[in-house]
DNA sequence: TTTTTATTGCTAAATTTTTTTCAAAATTTT
DNA sequence: AAAATTTTGAAAAAAATTTAGCAATAAAAA
């Protein structure tokens, strides 16, 4: 995680790019081609300040007097995220939450594949969710080697996951989309970005005792 | 936002608190009766010092010498974050997600008693997930005259998003939990979590990319 | 009972993150 | 072409967050 200048960006900085990275995107389709870092805060409450140093992280994209040309910087937030390398995803879970997610088609956009989903229940192998269709969890072996991958997404129970992650780690997984329940423990190599819904609805549960909703940028 | 001693909590100590709270919901179902920072922070992979500093925020939960109690710890978390409150809580949009958010149990045990669901698809109306009928969206004015409910989960596209937001504030929503790909503008008094499934899978393509993997607990 | 050990809550230090400030540079206006 | 305006990038300052240190205190052991 080192930048241009080889310094490391602290993942705060990282965690605001997507965000950027899809007002640009709506700029662009506004057929918008300039922004400056004051107007962008305007749009999405957030300082210039922060967005040019954010931006600064990785180099500089703009250019004094005029701001940033906005297909630019588009694109070069959208090569530090990797977003056009293409991955190779698969989901674990047939459930409802699987079946939402293999559906949600955002995602094969930003050039994640969907060429798999696994499941332990047999009665739902051989359906197909969006074209895909569904094996069983047992042959995740064989697929790897014929066909492999690079994310998984985990939308199954909780009690399953510690096995189903480290065969996924011993087939070489490099990136975990964690929806279960749990912490998972892999090696450093291995990517995980956890999406704990009850923590978040906890937290939504706690800003409306609290009556807090200053501005909910950091959500 | 006030704690005990009326200093305003940072939300980053917030969000921490559902998963000291759901470990400590794991060892009490395991049996254990009492902790220390020292150990928890431990199995959590945080240090001592932030897990004594977050409680502190709310007051010594925690005895010298001994460490704190289970019960009474989880006990006091869950009240921090408002869960015996109970909130009435309808989903917007009975599609994929809508269909696998409505069927996600967990959310009934933490208090958030799923009452009713909305579409703007009249196929849709007069159908049942989980128990719930699904109603249109033009009845939501009668549903809150009559019922009323506390948290709206938004699962609808997003150039549906606004409208539905304003009418929902009209009628005196004081939460949104909102997972469409935009963000919704609000007044003060209503509290907003954003779940940006979008952005959390391109913040995992950024781990990938440049192999930080470092504990990934501030995800 | 006394001593030793464990552990909190608080304070202070260190670190990280955000905001402010401004010179330098490019654009726009006159 | 010159002057005025805009805006960045970087440095410095301020604010927020995290970590370290330790006195006070309770529990456990001797």
């Amino acid at each position: 995680m080192k930048s241009e200048n080889n310094k490391s960006v602290p993942l705060v900085v990282i965690k605001r790019l997507p965000r950027y990275y899809r007002y640009l995107g709506e700029l662009l389709k506004q057929g918008v081609t300039r922004i400056s870092s004051k107007h962008l805060s305007e749009k999405m409450g957030v300082t210039a300040s922060q967005i040019r140093q954010d931006l600064n992280c990785f180099g500089g994209f703009g250019q004094q007097g005029y701001g940033y040309k906005i297909e630019n910087l588009y694109h070069e937030i959208g090569e530090i995220l990797g977003l056009s390398r293409g991955y190779r995803t698969i989901i674990i879970g047939a459930g409802n939450l699987g079946h939402a997610l293999a559906n949600h088609s955002n995602f094969e956009k930003r050039g994640f594949h969907l060429v798999g989903i696994f499941d332990n229940n047999s009665e739902l192998v051989g359906s197909r969710i969006n074209q895909i269709p569904v094996s069983h969890i047992d042959t995740i072996e064989d697929f790897f080697r014929e066909k492999g991958a690079d994310i998984a997404i985990l939308a199954l129970p909780k009690h399953s996951v510690k096995e189903v992650v480290d065969r996924l780690v011993a087939l070489g997984i490099k990136g975990l989309w964690n929806f279960s329940y749990t912490d998972i423990d892999v090696p450093d190599d291995v990517a995980v970005e956890n999406v704990h819904l009850s923590d978040s609805l906890m937290t939504l549960s706690y800003k409306i005792t609290e009556g807090n909703t200053a501005s909910d940028l950091d959500a």
